[in-house]
DNA sequence: GATGCATTTAACCAAATGGTTGACTGGCTC
DNA sequence: GAGCCAGTCAACCATTTGGTTAAATGCATC
C-alpha cells in the first residue's frame, strides 16, 4: 500500500498545504457552489482563487461542473481518502509505539 | 477542530508533499537513524537531504538528537495525528455522503 | 447581435523551493 | 594537535508558486 499510484500523494499533500486551497474545500461541505460564491470571501482576485480551484482540480479534491455560465465546484473525497490511508500507516506506527511505552513503563 | 493550531497543518501538509521527505519517513519506522544512514539512498547531495530533514523538523514530523558526532532522526508521530484528524473530517463527510447515496439507490 | 456577467487565460512579478558546490564546525581517534 | 568523518551553512541557480492586472471566452438575455 503505502504509495498506492491511483491517486497522486505529491499533488494532494501540495493542496492541502495552502490555507486557501483548505478553507476552499471547507466551504464546499455542506454542498457545491459556483466559483464566483466561493472567491468572495477572501481578499484576493477572482483569477487566483480561480488558481487555487485548478491546483484542488489537479489533485482530484475537487470537481467541477459547468452548468450554464457557472462552474460549480464540488468535493470528490477519493483522493482524501488516499493521503488518509498513507496518514493512518504512521499512525498506527505511532499507536504502536506509544503501546510498547507504556507497557514498559508499567513493568517498571 | 479542523484548524487546531497546535501544529501547523501548512507546514505539515508541506512536508509530505515531497516524495523525498515522505522516503526518508518511510525509513525511520523501524528504528531511529543517523542523518547520513537516511541520506545513503538516494541520487542527491547529503546537504540536499540536511534540507529535506529541516523541513521534517520544522513540521514537527521528527525529532534529532545529537549523540556523539551522529545526529540521530526518530519519527513523531504526534503532527502526523493532527494530519489525520483533519483529513479525517472530510473522509468523513464523504463516508456520509456515500452513504446517503446508497440509501438513495435502494429506495428506487 | 450587443450587453453583461462568470470564468479563464496570458503576461508579468517577487518570493519560496529544491538542488548544487565549497567552506566551515564539532567531535573522535591517533 | 592533525586528520578524518558527520553535519551544517552560505552562496548560487533554475523552477515553481502565489499573487497581480488586462485581455479573451462562454453563455444568457434583451
Amino acid at each position: 500500500m503505502v504509495e498506492s499510484a491511483a491517486y497522486d500523494l505529491d499533488l494532494i499533500f501540495h493542496a492541502l498545504s495552502d490555507p486557501t486551497r483548505r478553507a476552499i474545500l471547507k466551504s464546499l461541505t455542506r454542498r457545491e457552489r459556483p466559483i464566483s460564491a466561493v472567491a468572495k470571501p477572501f481578499a484576493m482576485s477572482l483569477a487566483a482563487v480561480s488558481k487555487h480551484v485548478k491546483v484542488l482540480e489537479q489533485a482530484r479534491l475537487i470537481n467541477r461542473s459547468r452548468r450554464g455560465s457557472y462552474s460549480y465546484l464540488s468535493l470528490n473525497g477519493k483522493a482524501m481518502v488516499s493521503a488518509g490511508q498513507w496518514i493512518d500507516h504512521y499512525r498506527a506506527i505511532w499507536e504502536k509505539r506509544l503501546d510498547a511505552l507504556s507497557r514498559l513503563m508499567e513493568e517498571k
